[in-house]
DNA sequence: ATAGAACCTGTAGCAACTACAGGATCAAGG
DNA sequence: CCTTGATCCTGTAGTTGCTACAGGTTCTAT
C-alpha cells in the first residue's frame, strides 16, 4: 500500500490480532468504515492504528465491547469530563479486584487439595482431591 | 416425585443451576441419561446430585468442560491413580496463578492511571487514562 | 502477463450456557 | 375424577468475542 495508507493485513499486524477481529470490530461499530481503494480494499491511517490498539488494550485490560464503546465515545464525542473516564476506570478496579480475590480462593483451595494428597500411591477411591470435590457437605 | 427420586428441577435447585444446564450436560455427556416416568419425565438419584455438584465445583474452579470430562473419567473407571488427579490440579494451580498476575498487573495499570488524573475538572484532550491507552509507547 | 499473496463478503463454528416456543405430563385441590 | 397450574419435554436460536472457512476478486512483484 501507498506512503499514507494502511492495509487491513498491516493494521491488524501493527496491534497484533487478525484481521477477522478487525471486520469484527467494524461490524460492531468500534473501528470506522474506512475509505477503499478502487477495487474494494479498505485503506487505514495511522490515527486507526491508534484506535485499533486502544481498543485492544482495553479488551485486555477486561472492558467488554460495550465499555470500550463507552470509552471510544469520549475519544469520538469532544464533550465529555475526564471524571467520567475516572469513574469507569474505578469501577473496573472493583471487578478486577473481585476477580483476583475469586482465584485466589480457588488456588488456596486447589493447594489445600494437593497438599492432602499423597498422588499415586493409591487410587481414585481415595483421593482427597476427588473427595473434596466430589462429596458435598 | 416419590421417596426415591428427584425430578430434573429438585436436582437442579440441589446444585443451584438451570434445568437447561443439566439438559447441556446431559447432551455433552456430563450427565447421564437417568431413567424416566412413563411420561418421559427424568428420574434424578442422590448419585446424580453429587456427579452434579461436582461437575458445578469443577467449573467454578475454573476446569474446562473437557477437562471435568477427565476428572470424571477418574471417577466412572475405576483403574486410574489418584497422580494423574494430583497433576491435573498443579497445572490448574499455574492456570489461576498466571491469571492473578495478569489481574494485577492490570489493576496496578488502572490505579497508576487513577492516580494521575485530577478527575472532572479538565476535557478528555488532556485527560491521563485516555492518554495512557490511546497513545503506544 | 502471470503467479501467488492478500484482500473481499458471507456464513458457520467455538465455549458454556441461557432463553424461548409449543406442547405434554404431573401433583394437588375441589 | 377432573381440572388447573406448575413443571417437564424437545428443539432451535441467541449470547460474547472472536476465529475459520469458502469461493471469489484484487493487488504486487517478477
Amino acid at each position: 500500500m501507498t506512503a499514507h495508507g494502511y492495509s487491513i493485513g498491516q493494521l491488524a499486524r501493527q496491534a497484533s490480532c487478525k484481521v477477522e477481529t478487525v471486520h469484527y470490530y467494524e461490524k460492531t461499530g468500534l473501528m470506522p468504515e474506512p475509505p477503499r481503494t478502487e477495487g474494494g480494499h479498505r485503506i487505514y491511517s495511522l490515527v486507526d492504528i491508534k484506535r485499533l490498539n486502544f481498543i485492544r488494550r482495553c479488551r485486555q485490560i477486561g472492558f467488554t465491547i460495550e465499555q470500550v464503546k463507552e470509552l471510544l465515545k469520549f475519544i469520538d464525542e469532544p464533550d465529555h469530563y475526564c471524571g467520567e473516564v475516572k469513574a469507569m476506570a474505578m469501577q473496573q478496579i472493583d471487578v478486577v479486584e473481585s476477580k483476583i480475590r475469586d482465584l485466589e480462593h480457588l488456588r488456596d483451595a486447589l493447594f489445600e487439595m494437593i497438599a492432602r494428597c499423597k498422588g499415586g500411591n493409591y487410587t481414585i477411591d481415595d483421593c482427597p482431591i476427588i473427595d473434596a470435590l466430589y462429596m458435598s457437605e
